[in-house]
RNA sequence: CGGAGUGUAGCGCAGCCUGGUAGCGCACCUGAUUUGGGAUCAGGGGGUCGCAGGUUCGAAUCCUGCCACUCCGACCA
């Protein structure tokens, strides 16, 4: 992509209203336009990351074994009542009428009518394990939006909802979506801790919510030292395997970790001063077992080998991927900007025309472009007559992992520059070498 | 929903107290000189001063009501 050709409107001066490095930062990068309290538009750059984030996304959750649907925004009162959640759910739920005054609302969430989608179909206990995801915009009427994208009323959600036999198939369940969670996080360079999270009246053990350390974090978190050097399972997990599963669980699950709300002091103590990990963190997805929650009232019945009916046993899995897109800035930025993690990186490389118009220059920026981008990499080409200093500030401020660097003195020599946006670190090379670092083929 | 605050050009702000018909920096357009970390000079375009009432000869400025947004709190992915 051309940035002559495309559109980034980047900001030089912080706007007034944000207040978070990450909202700061995507208004900056002119990643998001906000469109009223809590609800933004995705412009090119943000799009870009969205989509790469909602990849690994669902190739996590395919490998894991969910399937992907789409359900809609609008969802009839008629289904919710079913549920008794229409009277329960509070304000946050956004109630609206169509022409024929019939009860609509914008879904909050989607487990009722995933669950009116599972009755009508599934009868036989043979057709389980179940698991149906999908990516949707929701709309919770927050009392107090904030942060940016981070808590927005319209926020882009991943849900997927399982549908067992039993208790037993459930937990197997559940088990696959938090390891297929700690591959997903992982994959976009989060350091992410599954934490006990509270059950409310559900009860049990099977509640947790993946939280990453930032030191803007919106919650206090304790946990163990031991997670930050756990083995995250490679891509050859086998999902079928229920014990092999169950054991990955089993280690992420054994060291100490909680939020504050469910701190636990005496556990906390007995952990030794240099072992303990006190800090700010925010939850970038959550995961559920609800049993029969909504089966029962629901009527979501299947016939089991024993011939009886048996209500499914159901679990609920979301990661917000928008919230995830500001989580990932808050953990890799600096003073001048957004430096992303390679996986959901808008492009891989910035290519930097330091003297565009210069025959030579041009020249060299053409064969690079042309080259890196048939070798499959994400290029934006900075072919703009700005001056080297706002190319530069431009280029660290959106993040890319790499800048390639072409300017006059170099490009007689023969040689470009090649920055490692992370690191700092540059290294002038001959073109040749620096397309195989860039991993292009000379 | 309680508390605090802010709305003046695309962005950041001054002007308001003490009323006289709007200004600065950046951005944008034209031209020239520049070109390895946010250039310089000259010229130029752009504003129903959040909205609606009121006071006044005259309102960005004073008064009333409303709206929007931000921050703190309770709540949440």
């Amino acid at each position: 992509m051309r940035l002559s050709r495309y559109f980034l409107p980047i900001l030089k001066e912080n706007p007034r209203e944000a207040e978070i490095v990450s909202h700061r930062l995507m208004l900056r990068a002119g990643m998001i336009r906000q469109q009223g309290q809590g609800s933004f538009t995705m412009l090119p750059l943000g799009k870009r990351v969205l989509d790469k984030v909602c990849a690994i996304i669902r190739e996590e959750q395919n490998r894991a074994g969910a399937l992907e649907i789409l359900m809609p925004t609008i969802q009839s009162a008629e289904l919710w009542r079913e549920s008794g959640r229409y009277d329960a759910y509070g304000k946050e739920m956004l109630r609206i009428k169509d022409r024929q005054d019939r009860e609509l609302l914008y879904g909050p969430t989607n487990e009722e009518m995933v669950t009116e989608i599972f009755r009508s179909y599934v009868k036989s206990y043979k057709d389980l394990p179940l698991n149906l995801y999908h990516i949707q915009w929701k709309f919770r009427d927050e009392v107090r939006p904030r942060f940016g994208v981070m808590r927005g009323r319209e926020f882009l959600m991943k849900d997927a909802y399982t549908f067992d036999l039993n208790y037993e198939g459930a937990k197997a369940a559940y088990f696959r979506m938090f390891v297929s969670y700690l591959r997903t996080f992982t994959r976009m360079g989060l350091k992410a801790i599954p934490m006990r999270a509270d059950t409310g009246p559900i009860g049990g053990d099977l509640s947790h919510e993946f939280i990453i350390l930032a030191e803007t974090g919106e919650s206090q978190v304790f946990c163990h030292k031991d997670f930050l050097s756990l083995p995250v399972p490679g891509e050859n997990v086998n999902y079928d395997n229920d014990a092999e599963i169950a054991g990955i669980v089993q280690e992420w699950t054994s060291p100490y970790a909680a939020t504050d709300e469910m701190h636990d002091e005496a556990a906390w103590d007995k952990i030794a001063d240099g072992e303990r990990l006190s800090a700010r963190g925010i939850e970038v997805g959550h995961i559920f077992h609800f049993g029969d929650k909504y089966s029962k009232p629901m009527g979501a019945k299947v016939q089991g080998p024993d011939g009886k009916e048996h209500n499914v046993s159901m679990g609920s899995y979301g990661i917000g991927p928008t919230r995830l897109i500001a989580a990932i800035i808050e953990a890799s930025h600096d003073d001048a900007g957004i430096i992303w993690p390679e996986s959901v990186a808008p492009f891989d490389i910035a290519l930097i025309n330091m003297k565009a118009g210069d025959a030579d220059c041009d020249r060299t920026c053409e064969e690079l472009y042309a080259a890196l981008t048939a070798a499959g990499k994400d290029v934006l080409y900075d072919d703009t007559d700005q001056r080297p200093g706002g190319k530069f500030a431009t280029a660290d401020l959106i993040g890319l992992p790499w800048q390639l660097i072409v300017g006059p003195r170099g490009v007689a020599a023969g040689e470009v520059e090649i920055k490692n946006r992370k690191s700092g670190e540059r290294e002038t090379l001959p073109l040749a070498t620096a397309l195989q670092r860039l991993g292009a083929a000379a």
